[in-house]
DNA sequence: CTCTTTTTTTCGAGCCTCGAAAAAAAGAAT
DNA sequence: ATTCTTTTTTTCGAGGCTCGAAAAAAAGAG
């Protein structure tokens, strides 16, 4: 059983529904904190004076929008950027990104550039990323680095400690979090990317993706990140929601997990590949195929009715199958196609939608509605800044630990 | 945004707690309940003796189990039985039963009887369960009835007030909330019984159903519970959890749904009734199949390697393949096989675990533990009473509503 | 009958949130 | 320029809540 609530755990929410206020809304006033959280006026006011005095809130003095009210005007409250800062590290297939971010969510400092993840010792890997997060930490002038995330394609276990299993590297039961606290001595999550992207829609567009939204990434192989009722969904020993290795059609096409008949054996790019060039289904798939030749797939596949087109037509099937099973289980919800292949979904979606038609979750097909998003590593390292952001608002400035730098973090820079 | 808390927010919370650890510890003493709740002991001190005075708990008196300790004698805190009581309504197949049940979780009166629900108008079958209802109320000793819970197979609605489709009668859209709470007065809800039986499965063996876990009702239909992270799982627009609607082979066998290659169409009754007489996939759905034509079938392919055997294979190779899909999203948790299904799942199981295997989500199939519960009537009437009566718990008793009975209901009896 | 042990209650301290009132800070009116 | 109005923010006392310490209660042990 969860434990008693005490004093100090309800300071500790309201704090944190404040920061939260703040973060969410653009330089709220205290009264608009007050409206949006439903807390009185002088609970605000006591809380925010805390915040600011702690370095965690400020006010934003200067000529903004004059206000054309009467009465005396409202004091808007923002993050304080210097309050800390994270390091988000995306690793995806043959590439690696590392950004530095202010508590404000801007970005201070980021370097990426290609790598071969699939050719590369574990801990050559490990290495690259250690490099290009100490160049960067040289770069963030002296900020107060508080936490530190790397998204991978792949599963993590329960805890966001390890790589379990990723398909951008041979090596499998990375410890991620450990090597990077070791080098830094800075706590260390490890996320999957397609539970980032989601996280991120959450605040690209909070109107479309509020409570219930997947979001689906079509690349080599297909990731999905879930939210229900406001909250990320992961599986219950590990990151979870392996959409892509649901079974589409028991015995089928071989996939690149070794099994048969995955939704990823129909619709990643590997497959769409293979089935393109009539190759057989139990074929080995591919390492890895350029986002040019994808491109190139799907403009012959537009241009005449051929293999190409039939490759799409199988890809959006399993796709439209698969999310009827998930619809079955957990009702229809508005849908984020985000990759390369999201690129080609006009040629994927009729296909897509009429599987769906054909299974109990699609009763409403054709309300559910796509929105497509190519490019994933924007919103990947925009969902591992605000993921850690957050996680910070809400376990160590709402507990109260306050904004000062620690001497030895001040001198790392 | 959540509303923030207040500090009455904060008395309520710890009131449900201790009235939680009192409904799953065995009548556990102040000191205990303040060890699992971690609240100190003059609050529980303070909270107990509201409780006692509200009438929601009473110290057990008594010659129970002498102490064998030095030192003042803890004193039994218990749920007090006349503080509340509750109807559970399970409306299945052919089968109405109705129980009062006191708050202590006690069986107050029942009834239950065989009628056709397939071929009763929706009046009828709505008056079938008003009468059976009045007739207990009759029994229930002037008893504060304080909510009602209706449990039917098929979806209901989010709000749990209407059931929106069932396999066990043609009508649809049955209001069952609002047609109840019309006659009698008293809050009602809808629920899914499979969802119920998950909930009962918490409170008979705590051990091994406790945070992730499956209840898969195999019997005409295929139905399922699923309980994660200790919540009980459900879709966003509906009660969800449509196992038996996932997609197993697709534009495969014809569904009592109208579609086709569901789960569903390949385990429940009527696909291994029509597998085992060798009918073509195509064949409509038969209605209804007795108990012991299903134990005779079962009987039939124990004996020799036939059509019947095949069936129940087929059968284990759709769950399979199902709750491969399944725990490639959720992760592998324990399951439990509930109704007549079950009493043949020697045959279905073996094949269920090779089709598992074959998936992703099976990675450690062979640890995937199964129990088998033939009798769902009963764990979907106790489901019943532990959701209703926790329900009363967390948002009627912890609120502060004092036990003491409002006189119109007094009067009812 | 007194000592020891354990459970339960009592009591004051320290927080927290809230509503009301006061203070602050602007534009509008004179 | 000065005095209303209006709106936002802060201040202050009241009322609740949980907690720790101490007291009270209720048994067995000696």
């Amino acid at each position: 059983m969860s434990v008693g609530i005490r004093h100090d755990d309800l300071r500790k929410r309201n704090r944190a529904m404040v920061i939260t206020a703040v973060r969410r809304a653009f330089q709220p006033s205290r009264t608009e904190i007050a409206r949006a959280t439903g807390l009185s006026h002088s609970t605000i006011s006591a809380i925010s004076s805390d915040l600011i005095e702690e370095g965690i809130l400020a006010e934003t003095k200067g000529g903004e929008a004059v206000s054309l009210k009467r009465g005396r005007p409202q004091v808007a409250l923002a993050l304080k950027p210097e309050a800390a800062a994270v390091v988000t590290i995306v690793l995806a297939l043959n590439f690696l990104s590392v950004a530095v971010v202010d508590y404000a969510g801007q970005t201070v400092t980021s370097e990426q550039r290609k790598l071969s993840t699939l050719t590369l010792p574990e801990e050559e890997l490990i290495g690259e990323c250690l490099a290009m997060v100490r160049r960067r930490l040289g770069e963030a002038g002296g900020r107060r680095i508080m936490r530190m995330v790397l998204a991978v394609q792949g599963t993590t276990d329960a805890g966001r400690r390890t790589m379990l299993w990723s398909p951008i590297t041979p090596h499998s039961g990375i410890a991620f979090a450990d090597r990077l606290e070791g080098a830094f001595n800075i706590p260390v999550t490890v996320e999957n990317d397609c539970n980032m992207i989601a996280e991120a829609l959450k605040w690209r567009d909070p109107e479309r993706y509020r409570n219930d939204f997947i979001a689906i990434l079509l690349s080599h192989g297909i990731g999905m990140g879930l939210v229900l009722k406001g909250e990320l969904f992961t599986g219950t020993q590990s990151s979870g929601g392996e959409f892509g290795h649901m079974i589409h059609r028991p015995d089928g096409a071989l996939c690149r997990c070794g099994r048969r008949g995955c939704v990823e054996a129909y619709a990643g790019n590997y497959a769409i590949w293979r089935a393109a060039r009539q190759s057989s289904e139990d074929e080995e798939p591919v390492a890895d195929i350029s986002d040019a030749d994808m491109k190139a797939l799907a403009a012959t596949a537009r241009a005449k009715d051929g293999p190409e087109r039939e490759a799409f037509r199988r890809a959006g099937e399993a796709i439209g199958f698969g999310l009827g099973s998930l619809f079955a289980l957990i009702d229809p919800a508005p849908v984020a196609m985000v990759g390369i292949g999201a690129a080609a979904f006009d040629l994927i979606e009729p296909h897509l939608r009429e599987a769906i038609a054909r299974t109990a979750g699609g009763q409403h097909s054709g309300a559910i509605s796509f929105a497509v998003e190519p490019d994933e590593v924007p919103l990947i390292r925009e969902g591992c800044a605000m993921a850690t952001l957050t996680f910070i608002d809400q376990e160590v400035f709402a507990a109260g630990a306050p904004a000062e730098a620690p001497l030895q973090n001040r001198e790392l820079a």
